[in-house]
DNA sequence: GCGCTGACGCGAT
DNA sequence: CATCGCGCCAGCG
């Protein structure tokens, strides 16, 4: 069978990659497309996220690389997503999450991070 | 078929 | 730590 390349299917993954955020977490868009098999398809799941009409869906866990929201800061979706983070537990400072999941694997695997947290 | 755009990422300055 | 520039992926005129 040839390899899942459909543009749905991929959308079905970023979509199903997302939904898999626990509450209270946040990941980049980065991460969720290479936790989606994408690699660094992260503009394809801000476009999947952007075509999405799913209100169940945690969209407002998916932030930037950097921990930035991505909307332009002043933006009602800007403050709706920041909102709902403060909401879930998830510290915003000037518009700004904390990374640590991925950071986190990484530390395991590589050891050598510092404990800045 | 070409080029622009966008809820992006990362190294370099 | 803030900015800039180039690279990546897919949809659209």
């Amino acid at each position: 069978m040839s390899a899942e390349c459909d543009a749905d299917d991929r959308r079905r993954r970023v979509l199903d990659a997302v939904r898999a955020i626990p509450r209270g977490q946040v990941l980049s868009y980065g991460g969720v497309a290479r936790r989606a098999g994408l690699g660094r398809a992260a503009r394809l799941v801000a476009r999947v996220l952007a075509d999405n009409d799913d209100p169940g869906l945690p969209w407002h866990r998916v932030l930037r690389a950097d921990g930035r929201i991505a909307f332009a800061e002043g933006t009602p979706q800007w403050h709706e997503q920041r909102i709902r983070l403060c909401n879930e537990g998830v510290a915003v400072r000037n518009g700004r999450v904390r990374l640590v999941d991925e950071v986190d694997l990484d530390r395991l695997l590589w050891d050598r991070t510092p404990g800045r947290r």
